[in-house]
DNA sequence: TCTTACATTTACGTAAACGTAAACTTATAT
DNA sequence: ATATAAGTTTACGTTTACGTAAATGTAAGA
């Protein structure tokens, strides 16, 4: 079906850009990257609902620290359609590297924030003494 | 003068290079940041249990996705003594805006995970169904 | 003493993830 | 029709966290 006067606009990259609080290049650099592929009207980007769900994919990845080049590649593991899968093994092992580095990331979160309470703790005893 | 074998009080850079799975080069570089303070035996780097507790401490901030600045702030707050501490109130709002980094990651983590157990289950279900 | 092995400083190089500026095109408002 | 705003490509610049190489130093064994 052909673009008509009626369909829903989309979203522009000035749209994205204020609603994730990204900058435009930022956006573009992640197209260059390969994790977005918005449609063009004329040409200008139009992203889609799927583009901004895959943006939030994206931002998560980063916050849980993995590069861009990993966070492709967990986007083409999601998206992948079953029947396509060439290596099903090769692609349960990937997503099981995955779900390691998470583990242990969890367990770093949990290290790290046992240790934030015996600091806070030490301080602010230390600071109602004082007081 | 003899050197005997249990003399040497502390630990080369080649030692916690082995540990630690770092280049000298890295070792160097955190103390360059004013993450690591060695004594020195001449002009060679003596390393003791200090600093490799605080190598410990800065590889899972790494792994955290903190920069090695604000890896050396929490350093400071962790080494700090109470006593000294000038504004226990800033002190305790940055362990506060530290926690609150890592709940966020720990949520990310969880939702991560959980992304990462449908995308298995749907990748396996249709393999066994291919099979 | 000479060699060998590891250490140090100095300094330029690099990859990732954007920032920023320049030069243009396109769309909308007046 | 023109001004203004937003979008585009191109390309060099910047920051972080080291890599890598060169020149030099030093301590211990052959």
């Amino acid at each position: 079906m052909g673009k008509t006067r009626n369909m829903s606009p989309g979203f522009t990259i000035r749209d994205l850009r204020r609603e994730f609080g990204l900058t435009a290049r930022t956006i573009r650099h992640y197209e260059d990257c390969g994790l977005l592929r918005p449609e063009r009207r004329g040409t200008a980007r139009i992203y889609g609902e799927s583009d901004r769900k895959r943006l939030r994919l994206i931002m998560r990845g980063k916050r849980l620290g993995f590069s861009l080049d990993e966070i492709r590649e967990t986007l083409e593991l999601y998206y992948a359609r079953p029947g396509e899968i060439a290596d099903p093994r090769h692609h349960l092992g990937r997503i099981g590297d995955y779900r390691a580095k998470l583990t242990a990331l969890r367990d770093d979160v949990r290290i790290a924030l046992d240790w934030l309470d015996t600091l806070e703790a030490r301080c602010a005893a230390h600071w109602r003494k004082g007081a």
